[in-house]
DNA sequence: GGTCTGACTTGCATTTACAGAAGTCAGCAA
DNA sequence: TTGCTGACTTCTGTAAATGCAAGTCAGACC
């Protein structure tokens, strides 16, 4: 199947997943908010502090990240006091892990500071730091140029 | 070095890498933009019809771009026609091809239509569907739950 | 000189997002 | 019964983004 970059024009750019998940996670707040997630914040007060929004703005991202099925308002009760509700990650959201993770990498060498990343993700096993990497179904590593676009059953010719 | 996670309390979270990642590619247009420079497109038309965003926006957006060090502003001239420009990626830019990637697998997966997804980036050697999966500085794939979260230098504690 | 085209720019009008301050509400504790 | 706290909601003003329509500009071509 030849690569669709030879011919950019037959094709249209409809039906992309990328702006699918864009529209789910497309802003910045949302972002950030997967983030705070996945580092293990649950309540409300600290997702405000942390992501550094304001409270309205994140009462109404949280609740369109419930709708959108990235969290999940779960009821929990800590000794002593009222029933509250926290975030927790759906399977969903979790599975944005290398989303975050490539985003952190790119971060960390484009957009750095001096002092260095703040946080590091590591192998529990063996302490090295993770990358999100690519590669195939075959389990090849992907090197730079060696991919190739072709249709998908999706596709929408344009002639 | 203990996971993080464990006191969440004890560290802040400026000078995140994932934020400052998000200053620059945070826009759902400027992802786009991104997917349809990594498939080919150079072409200011092309963008604002493949994108589907007026022409100021665009006009803006690419601006923008350029200024991030994520495209080149490149002139270039066809045969019979005056010089024009096309924008091309940088290193900087194309090394966002594993956010993109995994951004395209989450949506396939999470995201998808009926139709199926529209292209598929494949491996040239081999033909097999690409992906972005974490692995460790030591070559290991990384399975659910295998991450620690760990100081990094540019740690800010709170206490 | 006039036309044509790609690549913009300019000018509005409108929507959307967000901050900040203040108010609400539930229910445990005193 | 009142206070307190976490988790919101409401209100208001402002700033940013975007669409649409129209205008500009450079240079090849006639």
């Amino acid at each position: 199947m030849e690569d669709l970059r030879d011919d950019r024009d037959s094709w249209s750019s409809e039906n992309c997943s990328v702006a699918r998940a864009m529209d789910i996670v497309g802003s910045r707040s949302t972002v950030l908010v997967m983030r705070e997630a996945l580092l293990g914040t649950r309540r409300f007060d600290d997702f405000v502090r942390r992501v550094g929004v304001g409270e309205p703005a994140m009462a109404a991202r949280l609740k369109e990240m419930v709708a959108a099925g990235l969290l999940e308002r779960i009821p929990y009760r800590e000794p002593g006091q009222r029933t509250r509700h926290e975030y927790q990650l759906t399977q969903k959201g979790h599975e944005l892990l290398p989303v975050i993770t490539a985003l952190r990498n790119w971060g960390d060498t484009w957009a750095a500071t001096d002092t260095g990343p703040s946080v590091v993700a590591t192998h529990h096993d063996c302490g090295e730091p993770v990358r999100a990497v690519l590669r195939c179904a075959a389990g090849h590593d992907i090197a730079d140029g060696e991919i190739d676009i072709i249709a998908g059953p999706g596709l929408v010719r344009l002639d």
